[in-house]
DNA sequence: TAGGCCATGTAACCGGTTACATGATTAG
DNA sequence: CTAATCATGTAACCGGTTACATGGCCTA
C-alpha cells in the first residue's frame, strides 16, 4: 500500500497537516497496522496538491509554528475509493522474536526472557492502545477494526502468558558450545 | 532484521543453495515471519563469504544445473548467535485489508465480500501450511513457533468468521455518493 | 538551560524488489 | 510443445528511512 493512498484515507476522515497525519499514523487509529516517516508524508503531501487530489490552507497561530491543512478533494476522494477497490494485498508480517523463538536453543535463557519481556511488554501497550481508539471516537468500522485488533492480539499475548515457560525451558537445555569453552 | 542474519539463521539449520533458501523462505518452517527475493540472496552469500562466515562448495549434479551448497563456518555462527543476543526489533506488520475495513462505509458489499474471502482463503491456506510443518520436522523450537503460529492465525480467522456479516453491514449503507449520482 | 513539543522540509542513503538474462531437464 | 522446476546471477529502480536544518515556545 503506497503512501499516497494511506493519506488520502487520512484526510478522507479529516482535515490534518503533515504533523497531524504523521502522528494519526502513530498514535491513532491506523496506528497498529501502517506506519510512515516525515520523509515520506511531505513529499507525498506535495505531489498530492500538484495533482489535485488535496488542497493546502496555512493556518498562522500564535505561540506555534505556522500550519499548513490539508484537506481531500473530491477527485482526491475518488482516487482513494478506487483504490480501495482493488483486492488489498495480503499482510505484510516480520518478526525478528520469532527468528529468535525458532532458534530459541541457541540463546541463553536471560536473552530469551528479555525477549519474551519485551514482546509482552510491547502487545500489553499495544492491546491498551487498541482499546483506548474505541473511547476515542465511535464511528462504526474503527470499532470493528479495533475489536479485531484486541482479539488477535489477545490471542497472541494470552499465548505467550502461557508457553513461556515451554519457549524459556528450550533456551535452557545445555549448549555445544559451552561445554567445550 | 537484515537478510545476512535471515540466511545465517537458515543455514544453521543445515547447508542450502541460494535456491533452497529462498525455498525455506518462501515455503518452510520460516515462511510466515519472513520473507526474501533472490535479488538480495545471491548478493549477500557472497558478502557472507567474503567475510568468511559461509563457506561454499559447488556440486555438479546430472540433469540439473550445477549447485553451490553454502554452510556456515563457527565464525558465521558465533556472528549469527551475537546478532540474536541483541533485543528484537518489534514485529513489523502492514495491513491492506484493515486500511479497507477501517473505510467500510466507502466500499461497496461487492469490494468487501471480495477482499474478506481472499482475506479467509490467505489465512486458512497459512494455517494449513502452519500445522504441516509440524509433521514434517521435530525440532521442539519450531513446533513451539508454530504452535504460536497457528493459534493466533486460528484466532485471526475466528474473529474474521464470526464478524463478517457485521463489516459487510458496514459496507452495505448507503453511501452519500450514491444519493448524488 | 536543557529537553521536549510543535512544525516543515530536504538530501543522502539503503535495503530490497522487479525484471531480465541464461539454459538444461522433465512433466503434462 | 508448453510450462514448470531447477539454478545462479545482475542492474535498474524504488519506496521509504535517517539524519539533518531551522526555529520558536513551553516545561522541568
Amino acid at each position: 500500500m503506497n503512501t499516497q493512498t494511506l493519506i488520502l484515507a487520512i484526510l478522507n476522515f479529516g482535515d490534518a497537516s503533515g504533523y497531524e497525519i504523521k502522528k494519526f499514523s502513530t498514535e491513532g487509529s491506523f496506528s497498529y497496522f501502517v506506519d510512515i516517516s516525515y520523509g515520506s508524508i511531505y513529499p507525498t503531501l506535495a505531489k498530492l496538491e500538484t495533482d489535485g487530489f488535496v488542497t493546502c490552507q496555512t493556518e498562522s497561530q500564535d505561540g506555534k509554528p505556522d500550519k499548513k491543512v490539508y484537506s481531500i478533494t473530491d477527485i482526491g476522494r475518488h482516487e482513494f475509493v478506487s483504490a480501495l477497490s482493488t483486492p488489498p494485498n495480503s499482510d505484510k508480517f516480520k518478526s525478528e522474536f520469532l527468528l529468535v523463538a525458532i532458534c530459541a536453543d541457541l540463546t541463553t535463557p536471560e536473552v530469551m526472557a528479555q525477549a519474551i519481556d519485551k514482546r509482552m511488554g510491547e502487545l500489553e501497550a499495544k492491546l491498551e492502545m487498541i482499546r483506548s481508539l474505541r473511547e476515542e471516537c465511535d464511528h462504526p468500522a474503527t470499532h470493528w477494526v479495533s475489536r479485531y485488533g484486541e482479539h488477535v492480539k489477545q490471542a497472541d499475548l494470552t499465548y505467550l502468558r502461557e508457553n513461556r515457560d515451554a519457549l524459556m525451558a528450550l533456551a535452557t537445555q545445555a549448549k555445544f558450545g559451552e561445554a567445550a569453552e
